[in-house]
DNA sequence: ATTGCGGATGCAATAACATTGCATAAATGA
DNA sequence: TCATTTATGCAATGTTATTGCATCCGCAAT
């Protein structure tokens, strides 16, 4: 997220650009795999080590009350975040936890369930259950090795 | 999940079957809307009242490992879990958390993203993100009442 | 029915994750 | 620069989840 947009975002919502909230926002979204708060903090603290947990907890919720940034469900418990609140969809890791972002407009044009469920739906994401490539890679450890030898790196 | 359901996944698993994993089961049955843990341990402390919290949570976790219940990712930091392993789809509403399933056989024929994903995709589901019936009806307020005159049981 | 084994359970302690109250500090607009 | 308003940091507290260990219980062999 440039720094710009972040500018922005505060001026409509009449919240003062903070120094914390720069840092924060512009830590998740160089994270690609949807990363907890202490994930961030931690990125977070590099720059500026006396910066609050609390405080990283506090922006990240008002932001996502904002709707500029979105919390996303995790079945590892552990609030997760990601900036980007367009559409798209995630690969999740089973073994690993891991999740990442996935884009394909063909995903696009899935037909909404119709209004007899009794939602008003607005959106929609869909989550791919697996295994990531570092995962699903040391799955056939026996396997005698030819010429394309394996990475075995992590 | 019927007993003998249960009985059979324990036999299958050389796993005890014990009274608190019968009864911790049957309850996450009988709750379609994703109970958390402390919700389950609230509804078998009704028939088994000294339960312990603990069991409840170790109860869950063994058979989510098992594959028999999911572990189901919610914004709302708590686990949370289901019965149903087979595909199906979840609501989920923005504003009050509840989550409900939604199958929809016109949804299994989505095109699962390459390989260049680095994935080995083994299953998916969509999360339809709105507001559930009773979040949305009180979204006027300011409507003049008609005839139907709103509920406002919350 | 009794016994013995291994795993499950309950409890208490602890760890991990998250929120709150309040004093201080910083951003904004005049 | 000053005043106002809100954010931040800290410490305390609350909530959610895990662990170690003594005891209990399901289960199978007797």
């Amino acid at each position: 997220m440039p720094e710009a947009d972040i500018e922005r975002i505060c001026r409509q919502h009449s919240l003062p650009l903070t120094a914390q909230r720069r840092i924060v926002l512009q830590a998740l979204s160089l994270r690609p795999t949807h990363p907890t708060v202490d994930d961030l903090w931690s990125d977070v603290r590099q720059a500026m080590p006396e910066i609050s947990r609390t405080t990283v907890y506090r922006i990240l919720e008002t932001f996502a009350h904002l709707g500029v940034i979105r919390k996303v469900g995790h079945p590892d418990s552990a609030a997760r975040y990601e900036s980007r609140t367009s559409r798209h969809h995630h690969l999740l890791c089973l073994q690993c936890g891991r999740m990442e972002d996935l884009d394909d407009a063909s995903l696009d044009t899935i037909r909404l369930p119709g209004l007899k469920t009794g939602f008003q739906i607005e959106d929609y994401s869909i989550q791919f259950r697996g295994l990531c490539s570092r995962c699903s890679a040391p799955a056939k450890p026996r396997l005698k090795r030819r010429k394309t030898a394996g990475r075995t790196k992590a």
